[in-house]
Parts: structure tokens; C-alpha cells; sequence
DNA sequence: CGTGAACTTGAGATTTCTCAAGCGGGGTGG
DNA sequence: CCACCCCGCTTGAGAAATCTCAAGTTCACG
């Protein structure tokens, strides 16, 4: 069950058995989380950090009057919380399906990070590149129209589902509304959905209850405007976990 | 010189003298800059960091259509590519003015950041409040009006010049230009002009010859319905440099 | 006194939004 | 087992925000 958190790590510069090991033994215990539950919470201090074993989540705040913007998605492996460990939290993470979230204490995590520099550079990077997603969702909703943000987007979460070795025959489980995807895109839900329908009627991709299928990988990528560069899988030693 | 980076990774959480020293000599050279030299290009795979230790410059990206987003604005004491410390850059980093810049070896920094656990504490801060900023900012450019998210972008200034000691009479130097704002925040150039002229209007502002003056800073303050929670300096021991 | 960059203005075009209504399917209570 | 209901999706149509193109102004600088 661990076992992506240390792929995730992994991902970006190998790690030894033992501190593969290390990794493993970073969760003391871990909790189910029911669709719709709050895993972190604006104004948390949190004691441990989260750490997504299984399940979906995505980061998001909501102003005064409701308007909502979703920040980034997350899939297994993903660490939900690296903030609490320096800084209060300043938004909300909430499951998207049921799953599994496991609890890191703060001190433990500390005290790896001190004597572990290889696994401290692995969750640097992660956190890193956590930005670097923030920095093109950016770019898409300062810069490219809707029918690209989409499809951006699509292609950003294919490739890392696949990187985690959850997609099969180009689909993965993604169990966002369209509601989500407006939020996290900064449209309307009606845009959306129109704008939804563009992308299939062009024979790219077809999303529906939850399911994404890539039905045109250079299509959707040229539609979008992507290059995975700023995931930096490509500086990756080698993907055990890929499939396709 | 180098006191603005003490004071940056110090301001959340106070550093001994001992460590103070250590932040200081991690700077190991400087070099001047010139108005639109590309201090950090995509791509790069440093073996240094680059530190602001005067001036500032704007970190952006630019799609082969030559529309450009703007992703932050760094000011003395901002570590500028603390990234290429763990991954390649993807974007690039711009001198808005003539300044200075310190350079870092990555292999000292590393040293530094197993020795000091108190002072990689501080990089983590700023890393992940550079982060927040980033979330911030796609909740205005997802969810704000332009006339919301150009307030908001000044109240963000205000405040962490004046965390720098940089803000005089409500005033600072903030040399960017109409389009610089507008790539920063995702609109058109005309648009930016015209609502800069609303939030002048309201008595709000000024903003001309690089000259920030804000003259209504609880109405500015709602305008861009502005919380300065994301930023976390009062999570602050103290800030000896504030000025006002 | 000429020049260029930045700023400003006008006006029509486009994207995207809002409001409002209708559809469809899965889950639940009767 | 069926009817109802709710949530998510879809559609229509007018409104608003924002964009683009194009021209003109201002002002610092040489």
C-alpha cells in the first residue's frame, strides 16, 4: 500500500533498499477517507503529515461568497500536506473518492530528513514540482483559451496516472463533475461542458462517469498545447510501476 | 548585502547567530544585473544558486506565440532558483532593474541544509510560501475580476516589501510596466490600462513611473479581497527590518 | 527637437458568463 | 418493482467581461 509513495520519491533519482525501507516505515497508520471528507483544513497545524496511499483528492479554497478554485488533483503517492510540517495550511483538501490516507508524524519525518539526504531531496523534488504544476496551471488560465486548458489537463493527469501504473489501453479512472474541472480550470460549468463536447466532437478524448479515455494522444496534446517537460518525468532513472 | 536573504528565510522563524553567519556565507560571489538580462534561463541545469540581493526581476514563461505569463515578482532577499538545486529550470527569470545577485554552489548549499536543520527549515518556508503565492494567484486568475486581481497583486507587493523594509510613506519602487501586469495577471494590455484607471478613480491608488503610492489600503484591501494569511509572516518571531 | 516606449482611447469582435429550463440515470422509499 | 428525486449533464439565449485592432498622446531621453 506504501508502496507509491515510495515509487513517487523514486520517480525522481533511485533510492537505496534501505531507504526504501525508511520511506515504507515514515506511515505509522493510516485512515479511510469517505468521498467528500476533508483531509486537511484551512488553519490545520497539523502533527503529521498525510500521505495519499490510495483514492483520489483534490486541493481547492473557497471565497466568502462561494465562488471555488480548485488547485491541483491527487492521486496515490501524492503527499497532501509537506506544508503543515513548516507552515499552517491555507486551504483545504478534500477526497474525491474513498481510499486511504496515511499519517506521518512530524517529528519522524523531521528526523529522516536530517539523517536521510537522498530521501530529503526526494520529497524537495516532489514539492518542487508540485510548484511547477501550479506555475502551468497558471500559464493556462492567464494564457490559453478553454478548449486548451481542457485538454491540458487531461494530458497532465494521464501522464501521471501513468507514471503511477494507473492506466490501461489510454484510460484511467477520474472521478471529477464537470463542476470540478470548471473550478479547477477557472470556467463556467456551462463553458465547460460546451467546450467538453468540442474536444469529443474532435474525436480526442470521451469523459464521462468518471472515466477518461485518450482517444487521440497527439491530437489532445497539440489541443492543449502540452509538453510534460515541467513534470520532469524525463529525469526519471527508470518507471517500474509504468504501464500503458 | 546578503542581511535581506538572512532576513528573508529569517522571518519565519528567528536563526542564532551562529546560523546567521552561516546563511551569510553561503554566498560565495556576486555579480551585477542589467535591465532585462535573463538571470536564470530554461533549460539550465546550475550548479549554483542565484539569490536577489538588490534590484528585481520576474520569473515567466513565454509559449512560441510569444504570449507570455508572468508567474511571480522577486525582490532582495528572494532565492531564485532554489529548483535547479533538485530539477532542471523550465522557465526563466528576468531583471525588471539593475541589482545584484549572489551566488550559492549547490554542494555548499547542500552541506548547509544537512548541517543546519534550523536553516533548511527556512529554504522549506520560502519554498512553500513561494508555492502559496503561486495557489493565490490562480485563485485570482480563476476566479477574480481584473479590477479584483490588479488590487490584490498590489496589496501581495505592499506587504512583502514591506516585510523588506522597502515601503516608505505607503510607497515603493515597483518598476514594472502596464504589460508586465497584464502577464502577470492573464489580461490584455488595454484591459489592465482602463482598470488601472477605475482603481485610480476609486482613490485607491496610484501607479505611474514605476511608483507604487497606495493611498487607501483598507479599500484597496477590499477591492482585491486581500487576506495576507497566504503569505504567513505572522507566523513571525519578529521583523526587525519592517518599515511603514 | 526627434524618437521610441509606454500609456491611453475608441470601437467592434469574441469569449465566456449568467440565468433558466429541461433531460437522464441511478438510488431509494414505498 | 415502480415512482420519485436528485445530481450531474445539456441546451438556449441574452448579458457581461474581456480582447483585438488601430490610432493617438505623452514624456523621458538623446
Amino acid at each position: 500500500m506504501v508502496t507509491r509513495l515510495t515509487a513517487n520519491l523514486q520517480l525522481y533519482g533511485a533510492l537505496s533498499g534501505e531507504e526504501q525501507q525508511v520511506v515504507e516505515s515514515l506511515v505509522t497508520s493510516t485512515r479511510s477517507t469517505v468521498v467528500g471528507e476533508d483531509l486537511v483544513v484551512e488553519g490545520d497545524a497539523p502533527t503529521h503529515c498525510r500521505v495519499l496511499l490510495d483514492g483520489q483528492a483534490f486541493r481547492h479554497r473557497t471565497l466568502p461568497d462561494g465562488r471555488r478554485q480548485i488547485m491541483s488533483f491527487h492521486i496515490p503517492g501524492d503527499v497532501l500536506d509537506l506544508q503543515g510540517m513548516f507552515l499552517a495550511m491555507d486551504h483545504n483538501v478534500t477526497a474525491l473518492t474513498t481510499g486511504e490516507v496515511g499519517l506521518v508524524p512530524h517529528a519522524r519525518l523531521a528526523d529522516v530528513l536530517e539523517g536521510y539526504p537522498r530521501i530529503a531531496r526526494g520529497f524537495w523534488r516532489t514539492s518542487l514540482i508540485e510548484a511547477a504544476i501550479f506555475r502551468e496551471w497558471m500559464v493556462g488560465m492567464g494564457r490559453r483559451t478553454a478548449y486548451a486548458r481542457i485538454a491540458h489537463l487531461f494530458c497532465e493527469m494521464i501522464v501521471r496516472f501513468r507514471a503511477m501504473g494507473m492506466v490501461h489501453q489510454n484510460r484511467c479512472h477520474f472521478p471529477i463533475t464537470q463542476q470540478h474541472l470548471s473550478d479547477s480550470l477557472g470556467l463556467s460549468a456551462v463553458h465547460t461542458n460546451r467546450t467538453l463536447q468540442a474536444l469529443r466532437g474532435e474525436g480526442l478524448l470521451s469523459f464521462q462517469h468518471g472515466e477518461l479515455v485518450v482517444l487521440d494522444w497527439p491530437g489532445l496534446k497539440a489541443a492543449g498545447e502540452f509538453d510534460a517537460g515541467y513534470l520532469h518525468q524525463s529525469e526519471i532513472a527508470s518507471l517500474s510501476l509504468a504501464g500503458g
